[in-house]
DNA sequence: ACCTGAACACCGTTCAAGT
DNA sequence: ACCTGAACACCGTTCAAGT
């Protein structure tokens, strides 16, 4: 009968998040989150299908936490505020965030996230069906600076040249935008 | 005394290399790699240093099977002749790719490879002081498009979208190398 | 010089058993 | 309903030993 539950999916998440911030991806695993929440490995399966299932959630919160789009603003404005958001999730979780890549994430969440960019493009004066293909780039383009940034790809460059870096690929971004609009 | 090596590096790297190809980078171990070359995991360790430098060697492998550029041509038409061999080398080793983004390579055959672009870009009429940033940033977009492409990011969307979205992309950055001309 | 055998501390996951 | 114990077939890697 029943027995009171003594971790749930939220805080193996959670663990999960954390030892990645401080060990790394690989140190992610079943036995380690287990070891940090104080069970066997074998109770992660009630709250988690697999490993794989696992990394998918952390993903699913890295999108989550992405800062929500202001309302107001140009567009440029607004371009500007949500790469400079993605790239702050980067950093705070620089092991997590290349997952985002490599795994598609489907979830409802996932949709409400790319939903306000789309919304976003929308009132731009892009093109109606230039929209969901233009989001893709924009998408792809920041989430690849910021992947390669997080990985170490620019080692060897200081602070300031990567910062130069992005905001010459956000002007980029703009030209394109921009001549979008005509 | 001397005995006749049965394996060496390059061996270990091409059987790595098939594994990934056909059956993902999971099943690049070092168990897996010997069992094929028909030797024990230890045998390994003679010719490559640890697992990550069996992944290293990997990259290092994708970098330099990337087509040479071609010597003419104008500098958009070169931009996509190099553009159309890195997504076609992603596609040939889709497991392997998306490690082009997260291990950065500084061997001397990954900087003949950015060497070649650089020189490329030096042709094109762009400032010199924006030439080493626009092939940092011009690599990055390709990288991160070809990536998300075999990582499957684009699942859903059917072949004739996604090489559309490859070209619209190319659009952009040929836009971008335009505008740093003048 | 190069490979093997035995071994270690890990993995992910299944299954039956306990409360 | 939820967690544990024991177990399985794997991992990466070290070390001493064989040829």
């Amino acid at each position: 009968m029943g027995r009171t539950a003594q971790i749930d999916r939220a805080g193996i998440l959670d663990a999960a998040m954390k030892l990645a911030d401080y060990a790394g991806i690989e140190a992610v695993t079943m036995h380690a989150v287990a070891r940090w929440l104080g069970v066997t490995p074998m109770a992660l399966y009630r709250h988690v299908d697999s490993k794989d299932a696992l990394l998918d959630g952390l993903v699913e919160q890295l999108l989550t936490s992405f800062p929500t789009l202001p309302e107001t603003g140009s567009w440029a404005d607004r371009l500007t505020a949500m790469a400079d958001g993605i790239r702050a999730t980067a950093r705070q979780h620089p092991a997590v965030f290349p997952l985002l890549l490599t795994r598609s994430a489907t979830t409802p969440d996932a949709r409400k996230v790319r939903d306000s960019a789309l919304s976003a493009l929308a009132e731009s004066g892009i093109p109606p069906d230039q929209v969901a293909r233009t989001e893709r780039l924009l998408a792809t383009a920041i989430l690849g600076f910021a992947t390669s940034e997080v990985a170490g790809r620019f080692r060897g460059r200081d602070q300031e040249t990567i910062d130069g870096d992005f905001a010459e690929l956000m002007r980029w971004l703009k030209l394109a935008v921009a001549d979008l609009r005509q």
